[in-house]
DNA sequence: TTAGGGTTAG
């Protein structure tokens, strides 16, 4: 099916070449007050600094008479775009205190921060306070709306809201549909957008989809395996004569990686040069990073190259996704040369780039390197911690994993349930059993429940040295928590078979080798 | 103001 939604992609494609493409609007202007000028000339320095921005609102304010609220504007899109939501809230508070009225466009500022904030009640406060004032919601209001739902799962309330405003009389663009639709796809439920989809095409709903409407349910097919599904999608969009566009394609390139296809991927790539649709920096990566999954990191290494020699200049992104290809190729020492051209290129290292590498050198039992090249990281976050004291337990080095680890515990750093289990690993693995037993039960003290494979760890360290009371206890404690015994299966409430499944084995394969009568009789 | 790419531990 795969094989053939490529093909006809390829056909369907092909046939869509001499589509007329729409001209683009012409950009205009904005409009040149003073400190429109000035935002405009600072939002650089607002990139590096928000403190600037506020610096500037401060001068603004104190001046009379006050800039326009377009000047206003400009600020807070800045730091907008800096997704500094709350600081733009704070001002717009200010704002309101010093008697600067909103006009449509800064509401639409204030309730697009709120949502992205996941305050989507103020956003809709905000949005009855501009009804009384006598404002018009336009299709950003309802859009960014539609959003602030979406990103909190609430669909459902979003496709409510958008057929109210519709029976209010407002408008609603595409734009807000699309959100809906995306969302549905982006958490797998492609046939609840399919659907959504088929009934605004049904109710005759007075907007047209567009070829974002159909890339997000295109991608989100191929993603769910509904190949016939998303082929005739696709024909369906050339029909209506909406021409697929590079993310259209890189999308499909993507769904073909993903599922191992790289030969028809690549197919698809010689298609779009063909078409002239030029491949970009997405479309390689994604062929890169399908490469790399098969073990075919040369390859993958000459895309690479091939793509700088197009013009397309590789970004953190690509770069890490050759580095890790790399590391699982157990070829670390290429994934740190890749590391160091890139920071000569200016190109600054993320902290997945980072990870990546901290864990193939440990992978390559490589602890001096992974200690280097962690001491080099300005923000680790917990994944960092937790590849670094899982990587020191695994080389033998113990304790030092423990001396990071009670540092870990006064800093400000949130440990979850996998820094405690890899400690317990480790410790029990270097026959510290009682202490990780000690710390396994401080876990509730801390805040932190223990799940399936923490106590899959912690069973069979105790199973290890025989502690049978200790056994019991544990015991209890599963009963407790929702690990429920039936029969001779363990199960999880919330029917998590995969994960029981593992621990069964776990606990079946300590009895047997260790011959611990209690981790039978548990059976 | 909507759509596309990378890492991830026990």
């Amino acid at each position: 099916m795969q094989r053939w939604l490529a093909t006809t992609a390829k056909r369907l494609l092909h046939r869509c070449n001499n589509l007329p493409q729409k001209a683009k609007p012409r950009t205009h202007l904005p409009s040149s007050s003073f400190y429109h000028r000035w935002a405009r000339a600072s939002s650089t320095a607002i990139k590096r600094n928000p403190n600037d921005a506020i610096e500037l609102f401060d001068k603004m304010v104190n001046s009379r008479p006050y800039p326009s609220i377009i000047s206003f504007t400009k600020l807070l899109t800045s730091l907008v775009k800096l997704k500094r939501y709350d600081v733009v809230i704070s001002l717009s508070k200010k704002m309101e205190t010093l008697g600067i009225r909103n006009d449509l466009y800064t509401f639409n500022v204030l309730i697009n921060c709120f949502c992205s904030c996941y305050q989507v009640s103020l956003a809709l406060s905000l949005l009855g306070k501009m009804l009384k004032l006598g404002f018009e919601p336009d299709k950003v209001t309802l859009g960014s709306l539609v959003n602030g739902f979406c990103l909190k799962n609430r669909v459902s309330e979003a496709v409510s809201f958008v057929k109210k405003m519709v029976e209010f009389g407002y408008g609603v663009d595409i734009v807000a549909y699309n959100t809906i639709i995306d969302s549905m796809c982006k958490s797998k439920r492609a046939d609840e957008a399919l659907s959504f989809f088929n009934g605004l095409e049904r109710e005759g709903v007075s907007v047209r989809p567009n070829v974002v409407t159909y890339t997000s349910l295109v991608k989100g097919l191929c993603n769910v395996g509904r190949w016939s599904d998303a082929a005739r999608l696709l024909s369906d969009m050339i029909k209506r004569e909406i021409s697929p566009n590079v993310v259209t394609y890189s999308a499909l390139v993507d769904a073909f990686v993903k599922n191992g296809k790289v030969l028809e991927a690549k197919e698809l790539y010689e298609e779009m040069i063909r078409m002239s649709i030029e491949p970009d920096i997405v479309t390689y990566s994604s062929l890169i990073n399908g490469l790399c999954m098969q073990d075919r990191v040369d390859e993958a290494s000459e895309m690479f190259g091939l793509m700088v020699r197009r013009g397309c200049f590789p970004d953190v992104v690509s770069y890490n996704t050759l580095i890790n290809g790399f590391c699982k190729a157990k070829r670390v020492e290429d994934g740190m040369r890749l590391f160091r051209e890139m920071s000569q290129r200016g190109l600054v290292s993320s902290t997945v780039t980072y990870n990546t590498l901290i864990q193939g050198f440990f992978e390559a039992g490589d602890v001096d390197m992974a200690q280097e090249v962690f001491s080099q990281m300005d923000s680790p976050d917990i994944w960092t911690y937790n590849i670094m004291l899982g990587g020191l337990c695994d080389n033998g080095e113990v304790e030092k994993a423990l001396v990071m680890f009670e540092d870990l515990q006064k800093s400000e750093m949130e440990l979850d349930i996998v820094t405690y289990t890899t400690i317990i690993h480790g410790m029990c693995k270097a026959g510290k059993v009682e202490e990780a037993w000690g710390l396994f039960c401080s876990l509730s003290v801390e805040g932190v429940k223990p799940d399936v494979v923490a106590y899959s760890t912690m069973l069979s360290g105790l199973c290890s040295k025989g502690l049978h009371c200790e056994i019991d206890a544990l015991y209890l404690k599963m009963q407790g928590d929702g690990l429920v015994l039936n029969g001779r299966k363990l199960c999880l409430r919330d029917g998590d078979i995969t994960v029981s499944a593992e621990v069964i084995k776990e606990l079946l394969t300590r009895a047997t080798s260790e011959g611990c009568e209690k981790a039978v009789s548990l059976l």
